[in-house]
DNA sequence: TTTAAAGTTGACCTTTTGGTAACCTTTGCA
DNA sequence: TGCAAAGGTTACCAAAAGGTCAACTTTAAA
């Protein structure tokens, strides 16, 4: 609890190995290796990144994946979007299913800047500031 | 996702529902008519609330429930260590399995400042400050 | 000493999330 | 032209969280 899902630390990982400039092609399968992350799994939060406009994948011999979007223009915000849907904003911090700004938790108002500023550091967080992390060597765990 | 579980809401609601000096009993079925919380699963929030020594269930006819100290002395911090249990306080906000200060993901020195502003809210946010918004009626929404 | 009021407990169901497995579709090249 | 390399898709399984049910134990009062 209070995190995002596991899914979008795994999609930014993901995406941290595709080339920068989306030009050249890169195989699932590297990705998979490389970060650690199952690949059947790694399928299924490519298909969401695919559906968000993010990425692009090409089938068949020689094909791979590419970013549709140069790296310093896509965000965590954007993945999380892609991955978690825009509901993440929105949750009480408390998990009340009634609380909103007309019938406010105790902790609405400080959640609700406290969000805002999750968001835009978010925002600031594009895959090349990721890649420097990535590009140590950070990957998966083995289980 | 990026928020308490939803039964730390369902606890601090009912908590708020006691008497805040610790002196007379409140039924749970009261609490659980007040709150609007099916009472089953507020029995089991009861529990975890009683093995965290907050409250305290009497049995019996007269019986009922009484918080072990002053509402100003028990937070929502507390309350969420007591249901969620301390882990809460750990995870990356990424939930990357890995992450940890000596292989830091991207946003872990951010999120360690965040969580500890989140933190000391939740202390500040004792009982009696709760008490304030449920007395004016706040309770569960109708399925 | 019985009984009804109260909280307690364990089994079970459902939904969501994480994870696996098998199979299908596309495409370049021998 | 057919096969192997690639991604895509569907169905399924497992664990955790949310939620329900029914039966149990304790206790004070009649």
């Amino acid at each position: 609890m209070l995190s995002l899902s596991q899914s979008v630390g795994y999609a930014v990982l993901a995406l941290a190995h595709l080339d920068p400039e989306g030009k050249q092609l890169v195989l699932a399968a590297q990705i998979a290796e490389a970060a650690n992350i199952p690949r059947p799994y790694l399928s299924k939060i490519i298909a969401k990144l695919q559906t968000a406009q993010i990425i692009e994948g090409k089938r068949g011999q020689n094909g791979g994946l590419r970013l549709l979007r140069p790296a310093e223009e896509i965000s965590v915000f954007d993945i999380a979007e892609a991955i978690d849907g825009p509901s993440w904003r929105h949750k009480c911090l408390l998990g009340l299913p009634g609380c909103s700004a007309d019938r406010p938790c105790p902790t609405h108002d400080f959640w609700g800047e406290t969000r805002a500023a999750i968001e835009t550091t978010l925002r600031e967080m594009t895959l090349n500031r990721v890649r420097a992390f990535t590009e140590a060597g950070w990957r998966m765990p083995d289980a």
